[in-house]
DNA sequence: TTGTAAGCGTTATCAC
DNA sequence: GTGATAACGCTTACAA
């Protein structure tokens, strides 16, 4: 602001050239002897050039902005897909504009309504707060991830393998009743499949099951008087049988542990445990907890092909957009460490 | 890109007013009769306008953008310091580009090239990787959080004051020696504080104190066999003495604690054990552990209270930018739980 | 209260 | 290979 910009009319003003040539040097170099793309790099750097890609968005339309609306970053599944997505940077140069989606539906319009006036090429969303047919009437490429898009493209983890392995691993290992724990899931949503899985693989094994969907919450506390009691009523009621457990996430999943911890100082054959979501605590529990984990960066990285390929199409003179959208299933895997018997 | 936008031409021939009044519409709503307002209104609804700030920006200069450039989101301290700043969307309106800084100087240095192309009118730096001579050298607002800053503005947590506590906690506790353990931190980076209180608080009790500032190591398994050996050299050279351990973070402080329970199935008298920055771990872990609780929330309000008086200053028409960067220090809260006494 | 016209810094089109 | 010129969509003196 300070001192007036540097602009192509100077460099060309300088170098004797037209702003036209200048702009081709950046663009397309090649059309330029090698004599003269040395003669501008030279004036660029004795004039302290430096690029104003908002005018060239002006100019040309493409924004190389995407957006990315994320629910929180506190869950580690969100700040690791938040970080993966980020380094996608260095194969795609899109640059990320990213808005955490508290407040509600009205604050996420706004949210969307900004990043629209930003021209963003296309979205990210991986909060719930709004419908599949709302972002889908944005007109442009937009990728869910891990949410309910039936008029959106989407990456999620296929979930129903990923809780088939797990249970399919607790059955292996002899467990005489099953217990899933979990919060209420909508049906809509893929992260219920792990119920599904869990539910027709027990049945189909033939396997004695509980459905716990009770877990609610919102802080380490609550959720830790709430699965105490749960705990207790599980300990007791199975007295005896050897039981298997799997539950949600890790969260839950160290919390139970803790409170085996606290009752017997250790964990009893009596008991299998298995999480989901490979997050840190996972690993850093008192015993190494085994869990279901998520294939973020192939998340991400998956996200990033189906959002560019779009992108691109709609560069095209005639863009074709897609009839239906595209919905991709990334394969999670079972990490075994001491929960499950070694 | 399909249709053509929809401009402020249009909507000045459908109204029959000039473009400016349009633009008058947003900026300088009172300038325009209610009626005239309501007109315009109208037929902006009529036409499906949508802004496009970037037009704007190229207009009168003001980008609305800030950057940020953050060394990862594993670390939970990041991840909530991202999520605080990018919540204070809601008081300023500032938009946030992201950068995750892997790959070192030549890639952040590309990051800042690219930010500076799309006009940011700040930035927030807490990498670590350039130095804040470098920083300082690109001429906008730049604040630094809890990283070495000579050149720029800084907000740090008072490390100093958060170790003291820690310290003096575990004196009053009679605990017969103390010991820090730590990774070999730079002198010039805010962290170092933490050594330095310590040592210092020790010598002023005259208490036996021990530095181990040893720790290394990426991942999870490294430091928690490196942390192993740490713990059985202290384990039997202070056998039957009150250890009072101040660790430097709480995954070192859980991994402590859990070498604890490993060998003694709880945590005995003997052992005191302090972490930092009151993350989930602390919490979660097999026995909730003292900390010292960044301010996290507070720590970033303070940078974007900095921030914004300064990119107010710069679209002053004769700005003055600051003789001297200012340093704030922002004091953490000593977090009291189970691994220090009841 | 409203309008005219000249920018803002690029790129695109068409010519040479 | 290179250049003139008209966009891109909005803001902002300066006028009226």
């Amino acid at each position: 602001m300070a001192k007036k910009q540097v602009t192509f009319a100077d460099i060309a003003e300088y170098t004797g050239f037209s702003k036209t040539t200048i702009s081709r040097y950046f663009n397309h170099p090649d059309s330029l002897t090698l004599e003269n793309q040395e003669k501008i790099a030279k004036a660029l750097d004795e004039l302290g050039y430096r690029k104003n890609k908002l005018a060239r968005v002006l100019a040309n339309g493409k924004s190389e902005f995407v957006g990315i609306i994320v629910p929180n970053l506190y869950l580690h599944y969100y700040s690791e897909m938040l970080t993966q997505l980020l380094r996608s940077y260095s194969d795609y140069h899109y640059k990320f504009l990213v808005f955490v989606s508290d407040g509600g539906p009205e604050k996420e319009m706004q949210y969307l309504d900004e990043l629209m006036a930003y021209k963003i090429e296309g979205l990210i969303v991986l909060s719930h707060t709004l419908s599949s047919e709302k972002l889908a009437s944005y007109n442009i490429p937009v990728i869910a991830i891990e949410r309910e898009a039936e008029h959106i493209c989407s990456v999620t983890t296929d979930n129903y393998m990923g809780s088939m392995q797990a249970t399919s691993l607790l059955i292996r290992n002899q467990c005489d009743v099953l217990i899933h724990i979990n919060v209420h899931v909508p049906e809509n949503i893929p992260a219920y499949d792990r119920i599904r899985a869990f539910e027709e693989t027990c049945r189909e094994y033939h396997v004695p099951y509980e459905l716990n969907l009770n877990v609610s919450g919102d802080s380490y506390q609550e959720l830790f008087e709430q699965m105490r009691v749960i705990f207790q009523d599980i300990d007791s009621k199975y007295s005896g049988q050897k039981k298997g457990i799997f539950l949600s996430n890790d969260t839950y999943a160290n919390i139970f542990l803790n409170l085996i911890f606290q009752k017997y100082n250790c964990l009893p054959d009596e008991y299998q445990i298995i999480g989901f979501d490979n997050s840190p605590i996972a690993a850093e529990s008192i015993i190494p907890i085994t869990t279901i984990g998520q294939q973020i960066d192939v998340i991400a990285q998956t996200t990033m092909e189906l959002l560019v390929e779009q992108m691109n199409e709609m560069k095209k003179r005639k863009p074709a957009p897609l009839q239906k959208p595209i919905h991709k299933k990334i394969t999670p895997v079972l990490i075994r460490r001491q929960t499950t018997g070694d």
